[in-house]
DNA sequence: GTATAATGTATAGAAACAATGTACAAAAGA
DNA sequence: TCTTTTGTACATTGTTTCTATACATTATAC
């Protein structure tokens, strides 16, 4: 436990660093990269180790508590919790659709190519359908 | 010339309604259905349409007027331009890749299964493949 | 048992950001 | 030349993000 997270902090970003940490987290935990009983760092510890404030951290941890991926109890410090995966609102799909077209869009205007945007979506979709 | 750019603003999102212009109107650009030329709606029309101030959908013109896509004057309004793409940075892909991932991980922990994820990925992916 | 140290939590403040309101500038057309 | 239509500039207000600091809880040492 304790293992590095592997996150890399994007300063010039505009998204909020204690999103990224959450986007990061959450990845790896999907992934099953984190699994039930695993611990994480604690928030001073990956605070330092990204060069932000623990409570930004704490920010982040406390985000994915209550999505529920974790457990929270002071002096024992995170650990990934076994978690029921919802049922997706009606929606999602398409709100999906949308995001990955816009997510899409702008690493085009970006300079990547429809052929390499391709690649990586089928990287993915085999991933996808390959694992577990 | 003014067709409406079939936007929908999502007020409980976190991501900035300017942003979300701009990442609405650039898929459209990006995807031909915005074509140099093409004039968009006034900011103000556009605003009262969206159920914003007329300056927050300035704030997006400009934005996508930095990217190159627009060309504003007044009097005139927004007219879109002829643009060269620019070449991707060499970690573009890369960080296309993560965000991807993250994408995907953020709607698969919100309940759409792997197979929903694929299927989409796949279906952006043929039509990349197959446009133009 | 009690003290200590390690950990998450709470709250306040500063700076940046987002959205609006209002006034202005430019330019096309009457 | 006047008016109207459009984008622009800037100040204001509320919100968000990040940090600083103090606090609460609890496992462990002794």
């Amino acid at each position: 436990m304790n293992e590095s997270p592997a996150l890399r902090i994007d300063t010039t970003s505009t998204t909020p660093v204690y999103r990224q940490i959450v986007d990061g987290i959450r990845s790896q935990l999907v992934e099953g990269r984190l699994a039930p009983g695993d611990a994480l760092p604690t928030v001073r510890d990956l605070a330092l180790e990204l060069g932000v404030h623990f409570n930004t951290v704490a920010e982040a941890y406390r985000l994915l508590s209550a999505e529920g991926w974790l457990d929270l109890r002071r002096r024992r410090g995170a650990v990934v919790t076994a978690r029921d995966t919802p049922q997706a609102p009606p929606k999602a799909r398409q709100i999906f659709a949308d995001k990955l077209r816009q997510l899409a869009a702008q690493v085009r205007a970006e300079g990547l190519t429809r052929h390499t945007v391709a690649d990586e979506l089928d990287a993915l979709s085999a991933e996808l359908r390959g694992e577990n």
